[in-house]
RNA sequence: GGUCGCGUAGCUCAGCUGGAUAGAGCAUCUGCCUUCUAAGCAGACGGUCACACGUUCGAAUCGUGUCGCGAUCACCA
């Protein structure tokens, strides 16, 4: 039941039988506060059509609606604004309705809705997860539900990126002072094991570099004839003709990685539904570019490296092979969307949640796949997000300036955790629900904190400065929701359809008028790709209801068919911020 | 230099396909806990929507240009 449609049709039969003409597009908005009235129709539109003045066509509308609508009130006029009264009778009409529906607004996917792959996270197995991560990962996950709630099926995939000069390096720096210790041995997490070798294997290439520039060699030469360089470029050609050895080695060190990051997912409430992995889709890629070459789709320069030239599209040349033969980025690229499209023949999209720094990439890639003829290459999306920046400036990983993943979700939960205590509302909680909760609130914050914002903005995070837990915050609506179960549990509350000729108030009104744009909310968040918009409708949500919750007491009334219509609508506020909280991937308690 | 993105209150951000007097939070100030949870509520203060021109009944929103910030244009990923 929408009101929306309902008045359109309305309409539609009104234009129909005064003036004949057959208009479809008539607006309908919510009316600006500090006017009268629920939807306004604006008919400016149909000035021209009609050719009378705003005025006379306005009252003529909202005449004929007061007379024949059964949900229309009254009217006021305004501008060549129409502004219109919904009466009670609708509201809790639509409340009746959806207290029956336990998950009003979200959809559930079957086989038959079309299948999105949605790819996010995809970290190079050298190092640790950091912020950057963490913003794609919510977002990527976030997307993925908001997705399914919409109708569409979704697989949430990542590209692992394996293999590479990167893995390479780590792995030269534990062979040589490594002493064969695994991450067991140490106590440390896998990836960070990992990554420590990476950051040392830079130390030493630094180190070397500014001997050999000393002893006169050019910077580039340095770069070129460092030893410990060559010895990790070595490995990857050793890697790449299946040296078993060092295959067996590379596995040992990316599982360890992959330990770490299992850790860090499960952290984040996270979770994919498929895998794929460099190593294995980078000679498929290689395969596609021969192919390219007989089709003369790409061509050879003189020393064996292989182009396309974009530059008829107002993009460059780019390379898809090095003179070595090896494989570059684009390469894998190429044959992972290749191996997708195998896999699931009949999706309808793939969505690469991947930060805005590779924008050219993509633009890149899906030209190439058009050019190669693969006929679902439009039907591929770039979630492109922007960085997330320090103070101080970008994060870079080789010089340490970066907030590592699992740090932050600790502190978070620590200064969550702080928080409680302070308040002192949990002091009958046992630890473990003290633990609980104080996870459940820091990773509510950091969640919201990073969703609630357009993606393609850049954030800048300040590490000194904790992120807040007052004011348009995760714990905020977190705090509405457990005031809610507050009211339902007390009352031993259950569902009930609530009289129709119950008048409400404003207050009950507006936060009505905000349960009947929930779905809408989904749909551009789906379209739009952006949690934000999720994000936002709650925030409007919990804050209408809170000043409900402060000025009504909604629970000492004597007459028992208001008392019961409140409950209603607060358990119903209740189910919808707990649905739109979960498409963020955020947990709502209980109690707090 | 080319291309792409961003620029809204002191700070952080909303503002959906153009609609009325541009909205929140933080910060500052004023009230409100013997009343269902004050992580809250009510209010005050705060704006040349970077700038200019254009499109039209109407522009923060669309177009062009200028300025500022960022990203990108590698035999890195």
């Amino acid at each position: 039941m929408n009101i929306n449609t309902i008045l359109k049709a309305e309409l539609s039969q009104f234009l129909n039988s005064q003036y004949e003409i057959d208009f479809q597009n008539i607006e309908i908005q919510l009316t600006k506060k500090d006017f009268e009235g629920d939807v306004t129709l604006v008919i400016f539109p149909l000035v021209k059509l009609i050719r009378k003045s705003p005025s006379e066509i306005g009252s003529e509308i909202g005449v004929f609606l007061v007379n024949n609508s059964k949900y229309v009130e009254s009217y006021n006029l305004i501008q060549g604004f129409v502004n219109l009264v919904i009466n009670s009778e609708f509201y809790i009409q639509f409340l009746n309705e959806i207290i029956q529906i336990e998950d009003f607004g979200i959809a559930k996917p079957t086989d038959s809705d079309p299948l999105y792959l949605v790819e996010y996270s995809s970290p190079n197995t050298n190092k640790p997860l950091h912020l950057g991560h963490v913003r794609n990962i919510l977002l990527g996950y976030s997307i993925s539900k908001i997705l399914e709630a919409s109708g569409k099926k979704v697989n949430k995939t990542q590209i692992i990126n394996d293999r590479g000069i990167h893995i390479c390096k780590s792995i030269i720096a534990w062979l040589k002072y490594g002493n064969n210790t695994s991450p067991k041995d140490t106590g440390d997490k896998g990836d960070l094991f990992v990554g420590k070798y990476y950051v040392l294997f830079d130390k030493i290439y630094k180190e070397e570099i500014s001997e050999l520039i000393k002893d006169g060699h050019t910077k580039v030469d340095a770069e070129k004839n460092s030893s410990i360089f060559l010895e990790a470029q070595n490995l990857l050609i050793k890697w790449e003709s299946g040296d078993e050895k060092v295959i067996e080695l590379w596995s040992r060190m990316n599982s360890w990685v992959y330990e770490g990051f299992d850790k860090t997912y499960t952290d984040l409430g996270v979770d994919f539904d498929s895998y794929y992995y460099e190593s294995k889709t980078y000679l498929l890629g290689k395969e596609i570019i021969r192919k390219g070459l007989d089709n003369n789709i790409f061509f050879i320069k003189e020393d064996g490296s292989v182009w396309i030239d974009l530059s008829d599209e107002g993009l460059d040349e780019k390379i898809l092979l090095r003179s070595d033969g090896t494989s570059v980025y684009m390469t894998q690229d190429l044959g992972t969307a290749y191996l997708r499209y195998k896999d699931y023949p009949k999706m309808s999209g793939v969505i690469y949640t991947v930060g805005n720094e590779q924008d050219y990439h993509f633009k890149v890639l899906f030209r190439i796949l058009n050019k190669l003829g693969f006929d679902w290459s439009n039907q591929l999306y770039h979630l492109s997000y922007g960085m997330v920046d320090l103070p101080s400036g970008k994060m870079k990983s080789r010089e340490g300036t970066v907030v590592d993943a699992d740090e932050l979700i600790h502190e978070m939960k620590t200064n969550a955790s702080l928080l409680i205590q302070e308040l002192g509302k949990v002091e009958e909680f046992s630890i473990e629900e003290k633990n609980n909760l104080s996870s459940v609130i820091g990773l509510g914050a950091l969640k919201y904190f990073i969703l609630k914002v357009d993606p393609k903005k850049r954030i800048l995070f300040d590490p000194k400065e904790s992120i807040d837990f007052n004011g348009n915050t995760g714990p905020f609506i977190q705090y509405t929701y457990a005031r809610i179960q507050s009211l339902v549990n007390k009352e031993n509350f259950s569902k009930s359809t609530v009289d129709h000729n119950l008048k409400i108030n404003i207050k009950e009104k507006n936060i009505l008028k905000l349960l009947t744009q929930f779905p809408q909310a989904i749909k551009n968040s789906a379209d739009n790709l952006s949690p934000a918009l999720v994000a936002n409708y709650t925030y409007e949500l919990v804050k209408s209801f809170n000043s409900y919750y402060q000025s009504t007491s909604i629970l000492k009334v004597d007459d028992n068919l208001t008392k019961s219509f409140r409950l209603n609508l607060s358990y119903k506020v209740g189910l919808v911020i707990k649905s739109s909280m979960s498409l963020l991937g955020i947990d709502v308690p209980n109690k707090m």
